[in-house]
DNA sequence: TATGAATGAGGATTCATTCAT
DNA sequence: AATGAATGAATCCTCATTCAT
């Protein structure tokens, strides 16, 4: 994710060049991410990843060890680079509704950029059973418990409520977060959606619901 | 020889006992939906679905054709199935909400009963490319489409609001399913949690809204 | 070859109609040849053979006992009809060369009305290794040894010379047969050829040679 | 089919030894010729040709494709050979007689020295279908052209017709053809022919014809 | 650092053939 | 006399992975 998703031929070099290990892995990891987020897992031959690469075979194996720990590394470097961008578009502090405002939008900004590893995150970690699935859990998890912190605070804000039982806030995260992930799929797959309609959407669908819509008190976005 | 303990797995009969095609054709499918389940379309082999099943391979072949003929058949009797018990559980004339709960309550039974079709059609279809991913996309979109009517509808119930446009529910049905979607997913992998709580929690936010909860009104359940 | 090649569909009956041991099985060499001839002897199913001669795999079977002895069967019921169709036509007894050309003659017809079951003759049996080879051999040495002693007759009718050496008549006999079953199959592969046109040209080979069509000599078919 | 036929086990190397890819290709040819030729298309399996060639079976496919494309790479392979050979044989600027003799010459012995080679061209190639069979018939098409021009110049240099109508030369190079291919195969399968007896037989039988044989009048061999 | 050469293991698919009725 | 149900045994092909240089 970190750069594009590599195009057609590796971005940083003619095969056979030599380069720093740093270098070469991450145009491995590229094309890895660009592969199975295309592909899924089992369809993704490591021939393809190779190539895509730029380098033969046998480095792949040499610097990520096998088709397991290559995907698994894809997951990883992925949901860092999802959490950072999510992060780096909050500002801790700010009232509840901002941040989760900002937080959507860094998401679903970060989503349209990265396609694929949004797909090795939310389509394929997930299929592919027990090494995989669970590294997205956890990241999952993270965030999940992130909004549900949100909400409380957010009722708290609103009426000093101390604390709504969290058995009844977390299914209420995990339901928006599970919508958000919905919106980013329809979002990439639906030419000309932008991620602060996507956002929006969201904010108004679980902020303010659907009876204060119909009321005509659509939630807005600040400025 | 009826009292000898042949089989490995299969559910229905035992290996060898000659049956009608229909039933045995059943059988087969039933082993199907649950290895493409649990092991994703290229993960599942061939083998693994006869073994199941109680058959040799070659019949497998001879009644279902191929291993994509008999992923797509999966994927269209699961689809039926969905459709059919959330339609069984609405009834046409009633208010847009308790038409939302009733579907929402059917959906979460069946995706609890049949968790392995609900992985087909939620997990692997979907990310397996071109033959399948239409086959579920067509369905889900009638499944939005409905959803879109029964919001625009509420919406005419609340007060009389001629449309709503369509371009601005259309993304609230999108989040609204998904959301279910991402519930019923885990509510399959979260203990204890029952169909009538995902229902309940997923009509709290998107019918009454967060905002709503917070003020100390939540929805509630029909009787 | 007895009636000509099957069409589509089992000329005789509708499947599962009851009918006398012998006709069915005239229906199933009728399918088959067709089907060896056009695919060859490997890639000729039962499954296909079966369909076509309108009846249930087992009972070919039943009849015909085996891929192997079917082909068999095949090759001899073909190569009975040839050998009949040649004899024929020819009038023991007459000059040596009214008898090659009314031999040619019937051979051309032949072929020409049953191209299944020549190809199975020509092409599929020789190509398809021992049992099967020697089948046709045999037949075709039967062929040989009469086309040797026509030319040996007629090199007596010619100048009363005793006998050729059999080792010079012999290969001469090979060339000429070689040359009939080339033109066998350029006929059936060339729209326009007819039997008698084919004949005569290797009339005119064989008998009159080269040599005499440049001196302007041509030999040309009685009447 | 450069250099013979191999033998039980691989010509060229032990089975793991390493080499450049160019050999091992060789060698797998030489490896698929000798089986195809031996049992057809359909009953080679790739197992026995990789045997052969002492090398595994990913390798095969790694280099030649598919069976399909192996197949065909052999056709053309021995195709192009064989018209080399012939070729060779030939001195362009000689009298017909003198060419066709030479041509007829080299043709024998190339088909005595590649039998497995030659099974391939004659025998299965023209019996596998549509990929297969025209890839032969290319080759077979201009040896009868080049046979047709030859009677044709025979023509003329004999009492300078001016041409033979081509609808009537044409067929007799077809004869021509077939004669020598049939006495190839009889030639291969009796011990103790040689070329240069099969090439006499027939320039006997197609230059100076049966009626000039008779006449005491045989052609003979230059030298 | 980097690669051309090579393979063990497994998966989809087909086919001749038999059994029970 | 005839068939629906069923399978053992190949066969083509692919892929992750390693070796020798």
């Amino acid at each position: 994710m970190q750069g594009t998703d590599a195009g057609k031929k590796a971005a940083g070099g003619r095969r056979g060049k030599r380069m720093p290990r740093a270098e070469r892995e991450r145009q491995m990891m590229d094309a890895a991410v660009a592969t199975f987020g295309r592909r899924g897992y089992r369809a993704a031959s490591m021939d393809e990843i190779a190539e895509l690469a730029g380098v033969s075979k046998p480095l792949v194996y040499l610097y990520l060890n096998s088709k397991e720990d290559l995907f698994s590394a894809c997951i990883r470097r992925e949901a860092a680079a999802l959490v950072e961008a999510v992060r780096g578009g909050i500002t801790p502090g700010e009232p509840a509704d901002q941040q989760l405002w900002a937080g959507l939008l860094a998401f679903f900004t970060h989503t349209a950029e990265c396609p694929d590893g949004w797909s090795v995150l939310h389509s394929q970690a997930r299929t592919h059973g027990e090494p995989f699935a669970r590294e997205v859990a956890v990241m999952r998890e993270e965030i999940v418990a992130f909004v549900t912190l949100l909400i409380a605070e957010a009722a708290r804000e609103a009426h000093g409520n101390p604390t709504l039982p969290e058995g009844e806030v977390a299914p209420l995260a995990e339901a928006l977060v599970g919508a958000a992930e919905a919106l980013a799929v329809w979002a990439n797959a639906t030419p000309g959606v932008t991620a602060r309609e996507a956002a929006t959407t969201l904010m108004n669908f679980s902020w303010a619901g659907l009876a204060n819509l119909m009321q005509g008190k659509p939630w807005s976005p600040p400025k």
